[in-house]
Parts: structure tokens; sequence; C-alpha cells
DNA sequence: CCTACCCTGTGGTCCGACCACACAGCTACA
DNA sequence: TGTAGCTGTGTGGTCGGACCACAGGGTAGG
């Protein structure tokens, strides 16, 4: 076993028994190196990864904020493991576009069959306002078009499936701006989505759980045909 | 921005521009080094995030195995990423088991509707044969349990829903073998898995879509339920 | 022609050092 | 006495250099 992995099952133990907790921060990695008889930079590796992965945040500095203190942040790891992926191009777009619309129609049907708070549909409303704005530019509403996405994902109570959502959204982001100049008429595009958010934002509070899913399946593809990605 | 992030955005843009390829192999860490204008630490770091990420593989010696050579395994990464999320504790064994339902009926229902080559069924039928071996340990047939339902994702033809699939089981294999002993008899329950996957492959083979669906929501919903998960 | 050796290049690991940073506590001044 | 500023200390960030283990390929010897 390389001296690096030491670091990594000594953390993932740690944290499964409870000696490591969200806020609670890591030794040095001086005590660290010292703890396990390894040398700095094999821990440094280490620390690497599991910041990569999510589970820890590095900042210099002394007080409360320095150090590496443990967080969950799931979604940071998951979208550069679906970049990195697509950019070596062995996973299909579309295979990812498939994923959205299982993963968002799913969403919907269960929000809507779910018990939602006022201001949990608040989040989503606001941000359809700010998405009337006609003099916002395809990439600005595009951010709030995929903030809505992930807002209806949240709603469905999954944060596995919310997380995945959010990757997927900024991984598959730049693509999806590159493809607008396909847009026949992206103001024209940009009424329709409008709408079609209204509707969906209808349904799920009607609980009207099959149309919402249906409506959102067909936002998705629709857009995925106009911009013939 | 940190210097290892630079040897990161170097090999993304590489990979996207097609002057890294599957197989191809990175330059050495020394040379990659001196290139960027770092030091060799640095280089190390940037590597082995990518080898968590499932970018590299690297090996020591010469020869055309040895170095960092370029890889797409995204199912490593995941798994590492769930594991270590689940060790959180913030992320919630019943969004997982929600997440699986989702994704395997969801996958049946797609096996059933395409054209599956025979060898395509083949692997799995062969699992289910070598899993009527009542000899097995609970471990053992839990693991050609796995290794069938990420098979049947398989047949859906979608590599990142597979890989997150995969990696699911993977992830949660341990959780599901310490629920064992709640099972009030082990032999009937193995029994029961046994005819509910024949029928599963049965509704795929025919065609029919929305049965297979069902029948896996049922298999999965029945054993979590019976291991009082 | 074949075999055994050595050379070379790879990652794996380590040491020691210095830097930048941020907070905490002390000190000197008003 | 209060406060502004300085300094100490511990953190991660980076570096250069060194040595090791490993695996393949070239070469010298049989």
């Amino acid at each position: 076993m390389k001296n690096y992995e030491l670091v990594l099952h000594r953390v993932e133990g740690d944290l499964a028994a409870g000696r490591l907790r969200i806020g609670g921060r890591l030794p040095g990695e001086r005590a660290l190196a010292e703890q396990l008889g390894i040398s700095r930079p094999s821990v440094r590796e280490a620390v690497r990864v599991l910041e990569a992965m999510g589970v820890v945040r590095t900042a210099t500095g002394s007080g409360p904020e320095a150090g590496a203190v443990i967080v969950a942040e799931p979604v940071s790891p998951l979208t550069a493991v679906l970049r990195l992926h697509l950019a070596t191009n062995h996973l299909p777009m579309g295979d990812v576009v498939q994923t959205r619309l299982l993963l968002e129609s799913w969403s919907a049907r269960e929000a809507a069959g779910r018990e939602l708070a006022a201001n949990e549909l608040k989040v989503a409303e606001e941000l359809l306002d700010r998405m009337d704005n006609t003099g916002l530019s395809p990439e600005e509403f595009h951010l709030l078009d995929a903030e809505f996405h992930v807002a209806l994902a949240g709603l469905a109570g999954n944060v596995l499936i919310a997380a995945v959502m959010t990757s997927l959204r900024s991984a598959i982001h730049e693509y999806v701006l590159a493809a607008v100049p396909n847009l026949p008429d992206w103001e024209a595009t940009a009424v329709g989505l409008r709408a079609e958010h209204r509707e969906i934002l209808v349904a799920i509070r009607g609980g009207e759980a099959e149309r919402a899913g249906e409506l959102v399946a067909a936002h998705i593809r629709g857009f995925y045909r106009a911009a013939q990605l």
C-alpha cells in the first residue's frame, strides 16, 4: 500500500467512527506525518486527494478557518470527474442528457408528490422572476436556468440526486452555451423556456406529478432538439 | 491559482484538444515540472488527484505500461466519493437506496425496449446460474447479486448511469452485508431473490418494459424492507 | 544465437528549508 | 486606561535535492 493511502484510510476510518466530524479539523500535516510514520509530502498528496473529493477544505494561516477543515461537499468532485471524463470523449454527451432527463423528470414527479413549504418554492419562483428580465445575455439566462433546474431537483429532497444534478449542469454548462448560436431565434426560445418553467412550477405546486414529470422531460428534450445537440 | 492546479488545467485542456488520448502517457513528472516552471512535488500532487479521479493510472518502471497512462475509469472515483461522503453521515442511506431504485428500474425499462444481442444477456444469465449454487455464503451471493444488477444497468447502454450504479453498489456493499443478520431466514430470502432475478430477465428479454421496471423496483424494495434498512 | 548483466528512465519517498498567510497576544504609545 | 501596531507562532504552499525500487532494453559475454 502506498503511503498516502494510509492517510486516506485513516481519515475514512475516523469519519466512520465519528472521531472526525463536519467542521472538525485534520491534524496538521506535520503531525499527521509523524503519527503515521511517513513524510509530509506523502501526507500532502493524501490531503490533496481529500480536497479533490470534497472532504476537506484547506486554508493557510491560523484560527478556526485555517488548516484542513472537514466539509461535506460532494458536488465539486462529481463535477470535476464529469468534466474530466467528458474531456476524454469516453463519456458521450447523449448519455449525460439522458441522465438529466431521467433525474429531472423524476425530481419533478417526486416534488409534486411532496408537501412543500412555501419558502421551498419561493427560491425557484424568484429565479423565474429574474429570468423575465429581457436584457439578459444567453449566458446569464442559462446560469439562472441551471439554478432553477437544480432547485427543482432539490425539491425532491434527495441530496444525492440533487448533487448529481448540480454536477451535471456545471459540467455541461459550456457545452450548452456553445450550442446557443445553433438556435434559430434566441429571443423566441427564451420566451418559450420561460413559459415552460412557469407551467412546470404550476404542475408541481398543484401536485400533478405525472404532468410535472412530462413537462420537464418535454422541456429538456425540446431545448436539445432546438439547439441540435 | 495553486501550482498543482496548473497541471490539472493543462491536462484537461490537452484532453479536450485531443493532444492527450486514452492510452497515451503524461510527460514524466520531472519534465512536466520543468515545462510548467513548478516543482516536482507540486506536479505529484496533481497527478495524485488525476489518479483519484480515474484519469490516469501510474506505475513504476519503464516500458509502455509504466508512467502515468491516460485511462477512462469513472467508476473508482465515484465510488470513493460516495464512500467518503457516506462516512460523513451527510449522505443518507435512504437517498442512496432511492437513487438505486430510480436508476435500476429505468435501466430495466430501457433494456427491455432495446434490441439486445444474445451475448449481452448471456453475461447476466451466467451470473444467475452461478447464484443457483446453494453453497454460497451471503457475501459471495451478494457479490454476484451486485454484478447482476450492474450488468442490468449496463444493458440500458448509458455509460454514465452504469458507472453510477456500479459505484453505488460498491459503496453500499458492506452496509448491505451488515444487514444480512437482520433477515429472518437467509436461505428463504436467497430463493426468493433468485426467482425474482429470473423473472426480471424474462421480462427484459420479452420486451416488457413496464413490467421489467416494476419487477426491479419491487425486488429492491422487498430486500431493503426485509433487511430493515 | 542466446543468456545474463547493467544502464536508464520511471514513479515512490524522504529530508530540510523557506515563504505567505492569518490570528493571538503583547507592547508601546496616546 | 485604551487602543493601535507589532511580533510570535502555527498553518499550508513551494521548492531543491537526494535516494530507492522497479521494469524494460541494450549490450557484452558465453
